[in-house]
DNA sequence: AACAGTAACGGAGGCATCCTCCGTTTGGCA
DNA sequence: TGCCAAACGGAGGATGCCTCCGTTACTGTT
């Protein structure tokens, strides 16, 4: 009923897919400015393709924004598997901050041009806060922090924290804040590993 | 000592002048994109001397925002000459959020460009603070509104207010939320005019 | 395995915009 | 009045955008 998701044909899927990649490094070297000839040819495909694919530049920002958001979300379980929660909430905290602070280009390219109410940032937003849920979830359960941690909160406060990754020292700043909040999370839990002290 | 203030020769200050304009009048037509060949011609003046003037767009679209903010802020003692005090700030207010409205997509492309936390900004919402401030104190004054109201708190309300000018109808729901701030502030007002009921 | 048929590809080329460079003009001072 | 630095104007080279259409190669069929 749908209809929209007509399978795309193999090598076209490959070349969309190797676009979106190119364009998310290139954006990362050298801003969302950089000449779409350029992704085009470092992606191996002709610059036809690209606009098949992207018809504007705002579609294929879009498109990285999406992929983006969604490796970092997907980065969640892995690394559920590979440390105890509550370190894996701090990681993925700071991953968040070096995310805001690399895509701060990107994020302002597409709200210039889609307003700051449409379905995409609605999606971002839901899909981050999910996977901060997951995170508070599962280090709240090994009573790694308190249970009384809200998700929706959190995230507001680590926007905060990241309004200001272009002043010197934030990388250290923001650490610290992450720190403190984690502390702020493990005091008075269960599984008592109070920090610092 | 500054040395910065190197006058200028009166065409060139002139020409200056009809360029900010010109953008302005512009960007405020059909966005940030305008070509600047545009710009110039529409200036009736070369391509070059809006260069030497402006060497990049963004120092042209600083310019006209600069320029803005300062339209905007100096309208205050005219509004304070023509009508009461009361009426002035709220007249201030409706014509601070149509400006929010027109002028965001500039913003968002200033934004973009110069990080948040640049002195341009510092200063555009200085200067909007003082001429709030300005009002509210005129206001105060003359008792038709309570003497305990911050300007900043007030600024900061006016921003969410105009944080959804895309949104249809938000015309009406600005004004209506103008109002109420208004009658908030009427209330319990030595001038007593307690609004509305 | 050979064969459509069609989705997808590639890139030349036309058009728009950017921005530099330099010959010309002009304001302002002695 | 005459000088000259400051300011002007715009031609043109460089770059980037995007369309269009001839070519390529998946995929389902016999």
């Amino acid at each position: 009923m749908t209809g929209t998701t007509r399978t795309l044909r193999s090598d076209a899927r490959r070349n969309r897919e190797l676009l979106t990649s190119t364009a998310a490094e290139l954006f990362g070297e050298r801003g969302v400015e950089v000449p779409l000839e350029e992704i085009a040819r470092r992606a191996n495909v002709g610059i036809g393709t690209l606009y098949r694919h992207f018809a504007t530049r705002d579609a294929l920002v879009e498109a990285v924004y999406r992929r983006e958001v969604g490796l970092l979300c997907d980065g969640v379980d892995e690394l559920l598997r590979d440390e105890p929660a509550d370190a894996a909430l701090a990681t993925w905290m700071r991953r968040f901050a070096n995310y805001v602070a690399k895509k701060r280009g990107m994020a302002m390219a597409l709200k210039s041009v889609l307003g700051a109410d449409s379905e995409l940032f609605t999606y971002s937003h839901q899909r981050i806060r999910d996977a901060l849920g997951a995170l508070v979830a599962a280090a709240a359960d090994s009573g790694q922090i308190r249970d009384d941690v809200d998700a929706e909160d959190l995230l507001r406060a680590m926007s905060g924290i990241c309004m200001a990754t272009d002043s010197p020292g934030w990388a250290d700043r923001t650490a610290r804040l992450v720190d403190l909040l984690m502390d702020g999370m493990r005091y008075g839990a269960p599984g008592a590993r109070t920090a610092a002290s």
